[in-house]
DNA sequence: CGGTCCCTTGAGTGCAATCAAGTGGAGTGG
DNA sequence: CCACTCCACTTGATTGCACTCAAGGGACCG
């Protein structure tokens, strides 16, 4: 059904452009001028769709595009030599995927979708080479790897953190990035599973179920199945020092 | 004496550049043409030096330079709201410091060196201005800041592992990035504490000592005090999986 | 020679993992 | 439409790994 949806959107490919996407300030565009932008847009393929469970790219494939999620969430995990799965992060809408192929010239993690996804593909020779006429997109694309370092230094201070406080700062940074969308802070639903989130903070799947409970007997959140909403936000606040 | 050490430096600025300079495989020179290196060799403020546990540069701080050391080792530590000090990196001779800053305008990490420290100054406008010229600069650029991210994903598989297996895969680190360097990848000085070294991997000190001691038990090692030999790397990476 | 800091080793504890059983909800097929 | 199945989730009981607390030894520096 999936390899249909693909099909059928490369078929397609609808004339939309980076323009008249909604995610343009939080996605490559940001800071670039109109013009610029419609330089970008022309070596974008947009709009390809994915359903759960698909690959966006594997492990070991070659580096050949980035990724620009449209909407949907998407997981990035590596393996280790013993078939081990290792969630890296969380991808959502307005974010780019790729930076794991970066340094070689081979994806080092996995791309999966935990929805229905919608998406971008960006071609690095191309963008580097549009890099040279503006070098202001050099310079964000730069920018945003140095942001996806930044999220490696986030991890390290929440890993050494006791577990209520990881899964509350966990919670806290999705609802941010909800209400940067233009969603509810309050109120939204986990796309992955207790298994993924304990995997993704260094917790097993019982005991991320564990404190869920445990929040919401403290009256900070209520959980029914995949949604959350979040009650107090700052006595949630309040497990994440810094 | 660090301080007049730095003065010094600065009044002598010796005209050595990065043609002659030997670690110009690892720093960023890496596939730039003999034309190009000398080029980067402009924009380079070179061999200033440093003396044990002071900053290369503060959190906080404007982010108005990558650095390239030269020599020593430099501890790249960040804070949370509570002033505890988490150990985000070690960083060795030929490698970059500065990527904290480049995703916002301010350094997010304090750089300190753990023994004495040579160090050259990039900045980064110049770098941004060059890398038009030099087309391939920018891309060594954004490489080299990919490897960050690699490191990243190195840390989350290792901070979900054991203990044991934790500290034979920096121990076998080390060794690799020695023997890159063309030092000797059995026998080397630990510049950090174990208070560092734990602090890294997410341990408490006493546990590093621990385990160090188990693998000297074992025959893997030997450790007299900051010196480490090792015996049977085959048996170290035996620990380390993938 | 004294002081300080780092390291080592031991004893006891606690937090989160593991093991195990049971519940619930979504999707499927009869 | 309902029963069945599968999978995710929840909750409980137990275990074990690494932390904390504590004391002693050793190296370096003033």
């Amino acid at each position: 059904m999936s390899s249909f949806q693909q099909l059928f959107s490369s078929k397609r490919r609808p004339q939309v452009s980076c323009e008249s996407c909604s995610l343009g300030r939080l996605c490559i565009p940001q800071g670039l001028s109109e013009q610029e932008v419609e330089l970008v847009s022309r070596i974008v393929t947009i709009n390809r769709t994915l359903g759960k469970g698909d690959y966006l790219y594997h492990s070991g494939e070659w580096f050949h595009r980035f990724l620009a999620l449209k909407s949907g969430t998407v997981k990035l995990v590596t393996l280790d030599g013993a078939g081990n799965e290792y969630v890296v992060d969380f991808v959502m809408p307005g974010e780019l995927l790729g930076f794991d192929g970066l340094s070689g010239e081979r994806y080092t993690c996995s791309a999966i979708a935990l929805e229905t996804v919608s998406y971008c593909e960006l071609p690095p020779h191309q963008l580097e080479r549009l890099g040279r006429e503006i070098p202001k997109l050099s310079q964000i694309l730069l920018q945003l790897s140095g942001s996806q370092f930044q999220l490696g230094i986030q991890r390290v201070v929440l890993s050494r953190r006791q577990a209520d406080e990881r899964l509350a700062a966990f919670l806290a940074h999705l609802s941010e990035r909800h209400r940067k969308r233009g969603f509810s802070p309050t109120e939204f639903r986990l796309s992955m599973t207790r298994q993924e989130i304990g995997n993704y903070l260094g917790l097993a799947p019982e005991t991320v179920s564990r404190l869920m409970s445990q929040f919401e007997a403290s009256g900070l959140i209520v959980v029914q199945g995949k949604m959350v909403r979040i009650l107090d936000m700052d006595g949630l606040l309040r497990f994440c020092p810094q």
